[in-house]
DNA sequence: CTTGAGCTTTCCATATTGTGGAATTCATTG
DNA sequence: CAATGAATTCCACAATATGGAAAGCTCAAG
């Protein structure tokens, strides 16, 4: 492949894992597929690997169970072994042990729904929803759904929040991704310059006619991944004049977030005995 | 390494996925240590592997967050990465929703703690744990709890249900992590040989003084794995004369759980529309 | 039934990647 | 302050993972 011509690294070069990290790199894009999973082209052709070589990963995968493959459709999907693997771990992660209270708080006070969202590599990730006490509730995100960064509120919120430079790798290297979600990668950069202009993202069309969402980014910690706080209602009720309360009231909220998570401080999850 | 005489694959060999299936196996170790995690040289004395390239994998598999390692003590422990990547599943297994009423009706028949715990590669998984309604409950293991094959009274009612030639190879190959919970191999297998003598397994003492477990094996299916339904109990509720009834009842639940499986029929989980 | 387009799977020669021995640094203990 | 044991880094080498090519599938249309 490469003619000996110097080390000739591409960016900052690897390890000596490259086979491990395509494999993730799979299994990330099937984790966005949830169960409807993809097919071998398609996650050879958004990874950019060759399709033998995502075949040979996949087998590997499928026969751990780490992989699932539908025996009619051929579809690739996550296996049974990840939530199995999960156990190993405490359900609620350090970041949403923090914000729930506050997420509470949230939805309680400005009555719509409140969604709790981190970054995930490329994708951005729903961890948590809290539903506010007005009849009327947007309920079309459920937890578990991940969508890569720039095409939810959440993820254009928290691209607007990295450094410029950082922001736009990932756009680059999510563009093959954005068609599936009817996104165009030039629309999401401009999107995105604005939010960060702004502080903040407000969605006048949510995914569904009707409905908006307006999105404030938690910064990420020593301890926790970068993350999005949204507020999701019908079109009525995230007005012009109620954009400022509504900002100011989730920026509070991200604060609190920040601060509790400082307290609780250095000692991760698996910090035990031993 | 191999000098190269002749292809001389030992057993049937590998595709090309060497790493991604040592990763794998670290993965399954980490998740069998839980929270506490293990060290470096812990990990590569069980997997064989020498220290460096098993820090190597380990570095990949932290920078994605797959593994986390604590900073302090250096240990590695599954991390956040994979319950995120297991939100992309529903909650709960084919086996656990086939299996859970047949749970409930056996702990309300026996009065006493009734576990459901699945194979996973070279270990047993507690997935499903219900109390019956004697006062004294046995509630040593947790949902989650992961322990090598031949350990726990589940892992020794599977092995036994195994061909003989395959125990033998998992048992073997589990040697190096049975020190860790003070068994000998050459006594795991003569347990299994009398479990499979009698078709299930009664462990006298169980881990914690005073306690007794018995456990009968659900065989697997096209779309569940290998599985076992253990009765946890303090020992005058598990007596000699108990026994049999004991036997009889549990059994006849594999079977209906075995039975329903099969109903349920072809579909796998992640057979969805598209 | 035939053709063809597009997807999946297998094969294999080759160079790149992953490997493990050795050396270095770091932590702990007597 | 050695001395022991663990973690990490380095690097030459060859075994492993790679991707091109070709064979098998599947399905739809003719």
């Amino acid at each position: 492949m490469k003619n000996s011509r110097k080390p000739d690294r591409e960016e900052a070069n690897n390890d000596g894992a490259q086979s491990i990290r395509r494999a993730l790199d799979i299994l990330d894009l099937l984790a966005a597929a949830g169960l409807d999973g993809m097919r071998l082209t398609e996650i050879s052709r958004t990874t950019s690997l060759t399709p033998s070589t995502a075949h040979r990963i996949l087998n590997v995968l499928v026969a751990r169970d780490v992989v699932e493959q539908n025996q009619i459709t051929r579809r690739y999907a996550v296996g049974e072994q990840i939530p199995m693997l999960a156990l190993a771990r405490p359900k609620r992660s350090t970041l949403l042990q923090a914000a729930e209270p506050y997420l509470r708080q949230a939805a309680e006070n400005l009555g719509d729904t409140i969604y709790l969202t981190v970054r995930v590599g490329l994708d951005a990730l729903c961890i948590a929803r809290v539903f506010g006490s007005f009849p009327i509730q947007v309920v079309t995100i459920q937890i578990g759904a991940r969508r890569p960064l720039g095409v939810s509120a959440a993820g254009v919120a928290m691209l607007a929040s990295l450094p410029e430079r950082e922001a736009h790798d990932i756009i680059e290297r999510n563009k093959m991704r954005f068609e599936r979600y009817n996104v165009q990668a030039e629309h999401v950069s401009r999107t995105v310059q604005a939010a960060r202009k702004k502080g903040y993202f407000l969605r006048q069309k949510g995914l569904v006619q009707g409905t908006r969402a307006l999105s404030v980014s938690v910064p990420s910690t020593a301890q926790t991944p970068l993350a999005a706080l949204t507020i999701g209602a019908i079109d009525r009720r995230l007005t012009y004049q109620r954009e400022p309360e509504v900002v100011e009231f989730l920026t509070s909220m991200t604060k609190r977030i920040r601060k509790t998570l400082q307290q609780r401080g250095q000692r991760s999850p698996t910090d035990g005995t031993r």
